[in-house]
RNA sequence: GCGAGAGUGGCGUAAUUGGCAAACGCGCUAGUCUUAGAAGCUAGAUUCUGUGGGUUCAAAUCCCACCUUUCGCACCA
């Protein structure tokens, strides 16, 4: 008999497979269709084991919904601009793009050892390809026609390391760090294009009609952070100036004591009448801490008083005008009334600053004392206001506000609008021509892609490369032909990754960014990725469906309907892996040494694939002796070639095999590999053990080897393949149906009962038929010959029996 | 500080969702095979669900408190 070699059998059918397009889509309409997505990878190199993690168990999905008659679009590409390319170019003098496609057909190799079922012919998506890239630049162009798109000059977060500005959400954590190279980041003050993601915070936060996972919609919410409350203007004596502030409890506005605006409030200078010199160099020192580190919630407040006073909109009472760099600018109107009974920042300030701290809100179990008071309550000191509940407040205060036309309901985000400017070479310049008397001039649609000019310098001066090439830079205004410039930014690479799924339906259509012929496939069914995109990719792709739907440029509002999130593969020590650590896994050499199918299967068996998990260089021996086993089982010949197998034999192994059918099956479905692993582990032990018994002579036996088969070819592609020629089916084993299950023959004619007395167990009574009624069941139970002695002084108080599985006796 | 999730044998984990805790795999022990080792085969052991309380006939599962841990947010008015 020949012994499994992986080395000999995977490269033959990766090459059989590629040579027939075995997995070239299926144009059928009628089927049911599935469209399952995984992010696409940036082609850093090589596939890391963390890459077989996030594509191998997603491709036995892939497969098994084929098996069972589903239409299945299962694409990958690349996300192939971004900075990596152009750091290795700087350190090493290649061409980002011979590098990047250098790193692609590598990994394009990669994917093939793996044994992945993409649709990869006609479907491949790169984004680095002018093809593709001139349809980003199409699709800003459609976002700067609708308003979308805008430039503007604002302070915005630049990372230092990586030489070009960031998104908000590409910023992390309290140090501000950026999200690629942790360098802090720091302000600058730039010319930037931004994208209006703003305009959709509310419809953003609606999740509904999409099945996406609790965690991704939390931090989506979050990041959006929706408040209600109220824009109060108060009117400044003396002036014609007025200040409106943002809070959310209109209802304490009678507890207001001072108003206070960010250093960077454009007020500030108007406004101030005293201290001049002082008040200049606070604000001074708060556009330098903002650059510097800040050490934001423990620090002590600290401000000044502008010398100004501001009306109260109904005492009409003069309150201060302070400025305080607790106070933010880019939130709200970047001025706020303080109210330090009812805030603790604004309690702290006051403390600091002897401000008066009057209170307005009456909780109904306060001690009279405790400052400052969050809750809710009856509102006091508040003129007419007197009595109401401070719910009731915030609405009638609203309401007199709006009366006296200083003031309006209003809702504020958090969420900011998409920083999209990239001071960077490799990505998809930003297609606007700036000229001296049109303004800025879009691209014409037939002057598309602007291409990347070859043989720029990539010195990291901050500033883009594409400034420096005067060739790419001087061109004329489309619309006087007089001499213009082009815009020198390029896209955030998050741009390109926000339309790539409706390229990949056919991305050679030459005359738009989709193929509407074959928008059926959309939107996205299923689409599975890392949970680290929550807020950064995953939203921008949800703004731009929304943004396309409105523009009429395709039909949905959410691309994607369901999202499952993988978990993280790490070292075997348990830590992240890293090359610093020296804990990195290299699937190539796993390849060499075990196969794909191997691989492929101890990291769907390892663990909840959405939780991760260690890698252990001793469990995949276990996957291993599977596959051997699995092998000899089929290949082998019995030790018995006579008897007569019992009735009950056959039922029973018909039984496990149908049961295994109906639990693969639902764990494929639902992402459960560990669980559809173990439990075809436990139909081959149960085969091997009946093997040398008279049922392997049988025709169920047979059918049983083939099941077993079909189960496990999404799984292993390659091992099933070569096991089903074996067998002398006919190829491909993966053209097969899924086996029917069939319920009855996986039903349990008897079952175990189990004994207990008050909670323990006492007995298992095996092989107790399934038509037993409950009083003969409970009688069976009682005068078990283990059970009744235990019974015989003890008061019997009542009998529990739960249906086909156990009875409890409950005695005193 | 706020919010969300997770704690089960030596290890990775499973438990039909309130009903036999530990299936499956790794590791371990013994036997067998072998010139020997590895592999294989056979047999086996360990543990009692983070802690404390509650609900229930019955809790890994539900409720409360605490501990540990992972992740997200960071003065958001």
């Amino acid at each position: 008999m020949r012994k499994y070699n992986h080395r000999e059998i995977e490269p033959k059918w990766q090459e059989r497979w590629e040579g027939d397009d075995l997995y070239r889509l299926d144009t059928d309409r009628n089927k049911p269709k599935w469209y399952f997505l995984t992010m696409f990878p940036y082609p850093s190199g090589r596939l890391h084991i963390g890459h077989w993690f996030m594509y191998a168990p997603p491709d036995a999905k892939a497969r098994y919904l084929r098996m069972k008659g589903v239409n299945v679009f299962f694409p990958i590409g690349f996300d192939s601009f971004g900075l990596p390319a152009e750091n290795a170019a700087i350190k090493r003098g290649v061409d980002p793009r011979v590098w990047t496609y250098d790193n692609m057909d590598y990994m394009r190799k990669e994917f093939r050892t793996m044994g992945a079922s993409y649709n990869r012919n006609h479907h491949e998506v790169v984004t680095s390809d002018p093809d593709y890239y001139r349809w980003t630049q199409w699709l800003f162009i459609q976002f700067f026609k609708h308003n979308l798109a805008y430039r503007k000059k604002a302070p915005v977060d630049w990372c230092p390391r990586c030489n070009t500005s960031l998104a908000r959400e590409q910023v992390k954590g309290d140090e501000r760090r950026c999200d690629r190279c942790q360098a802090q980041v720091i302000k600058k003050d730039l010319d930037q294009w931004l994208f209006k993601i703003t305009n959709y915070a509310e419809e953003l936060l609606d999740f509904s009609g999409i099945e996406w996972p609790e965690r991704v919609q939390t931090l989506q919410t979050e990041w959006i952070g929706r408040s209600e409350g109220a824009e109060i203007e108060f009117k400044i004596e003396n002036s014609n100036s007025s200040i409106t502030v943002f809070t959310t409890r209109p209802d304490t506005v009678f507890g207001a004591t001072a108003l206070v605006l960010a250093p960077e409030h454009p007020l500030v200078s108007e406004l101030t009448t005293k201290n001049k010199a002082s008040i200049e160099d606070y604000v001074f020192q708060t556009k330098r801490a903002s650059e510097i580190e800040r050490l934001a919630t423990t620090r002590e407040k600290t401000g000044l008083w502008t010398g100004s006073y501001a009306i109260h909109p109904f005492t009409k009472e003069p309150i201060q005008i302070w400025i305080a760099d607790y106070v933010l600018m880019n939130y709200g109107t970047g001025a706020i009334m303080s109210v330090p009974a009812h805030d603790e920042r604004d309690f702290a300030f006051a403390k600091k600053y002897n401000l008066p701290i009057p209170v307005v809100i009456k909780p109904a179990n306060w001690d009279g004392q405790t400052l400052p008071n969050l809750e809710s309550g009856e509102m006091i000191n508040s003129g007419e206001f007197n009595g109401l509940s401070n719910e009731e407040g915030k609405k009638a205060i609203t309401e007199a506000l709006v009366k006296m036309n200083q003031g309006s309901a209003a809702i504020n985000y958090r969420l900011h609008d998409w920083l999209i400017s990239r001071q960077r070479y490799w990505g998809a310049p930003i297609p606007i021509i700036h000229c001296q008397n049109c303004g800025m001039q879009p691209v014409p649609d037939n002057q598309l892609p602007v291409l990347l000019p070859s043989g720029v310098q990539f010195l990291p001066t901050g500033e883009s490369p594409l400034k420096l090439s005067s060739e790419f830079k001087n061109t004329t205004c489309p619309k006087c032909q007089g001499k213009a410039e082009r815009d020198t930014d390029t896209m955030d690479t998050f741009v390109d990754s926000s339309w790539y799924w409706y390229r990949y339906i056919n991305p050679d259509v030459p005359n738009a960014f989709m193929d509407k012929d074959k928008s059926h496939w959309l939107p996205v069914d299923e689409y599975a990725g890392g949970i680290e995109h929550a807020t950064m990719h995953l939203l921008y792709a949800r703004f731009f469906a929304k943004a396309l739907n409105d523009m009429g440029l395709v039909d949905h509002r959410e691309p994607f309907k369901k999202l499952f999130n993988q978990g993280l593969i790490l070292g075997e020590d348990n830590q992240k892996m890293s090359k610093s650590r020296g804990n990195v896994i290299d699937p190539d050499k796993l390849v060499e040494e075990y196969g794909a199918d191997t691989i492929r299967t101890y990291l769907m068996f390892i663990g909840p694939w959405e939780a991760g998990g260690p890698w252990s260089s001793t469990g995949i021996e276990g996957i291993v002796r599977f596959y051997r086993k699995l092998w000899n089982l089929v290949l082998e010949p019995s030790s018995t070639n006579d008897g007569v197998a019992s009735a009950t034999e056959i039922r029973s192994l018909q039984r496990i095999l149908h049961k295994t059918i109906n639990k693969v099956g639902h764990d494929l479905e639902h992402f459960q590999f560990n669980t559809a692993v173990s439990s075809l582990m436990e139909l081959l032990n149960y085969l091997i053990k009946a093997k040398d018994t008279a049922i392997s002579q049988t025709p169920e036996w047979k059918e049983a080897i083939k099941t077993l088969i079909l189960l496990i070819a999404p799984l292993a592609p390659h091992i099933s393949e070569e096991l089903w020629e074996a067998l002398g089916e006919s190829y491909s084993v993966h053209k097969e149906s899924w086996p029917k299950y069939n319920a009855s023959l996986a039903a349990d004619e008897v079952f175990t009962l189990i004994v207990q007395i008050n909670g323990k167990l006492r007995e298992r009574i095996e092989g107790v038929s399934l038509s037993t009624t409950d009083e003969e069941v409970k009688e069976l139970a009682l005068s078990n010959p283990n059970v009744a002695p235990q019974l015989a002084d003890k008061e019997i108080k009542n009998v529990i029996y739960v249906a086909k599985r156990l009875v409890n006796i409950v005695v005193k």
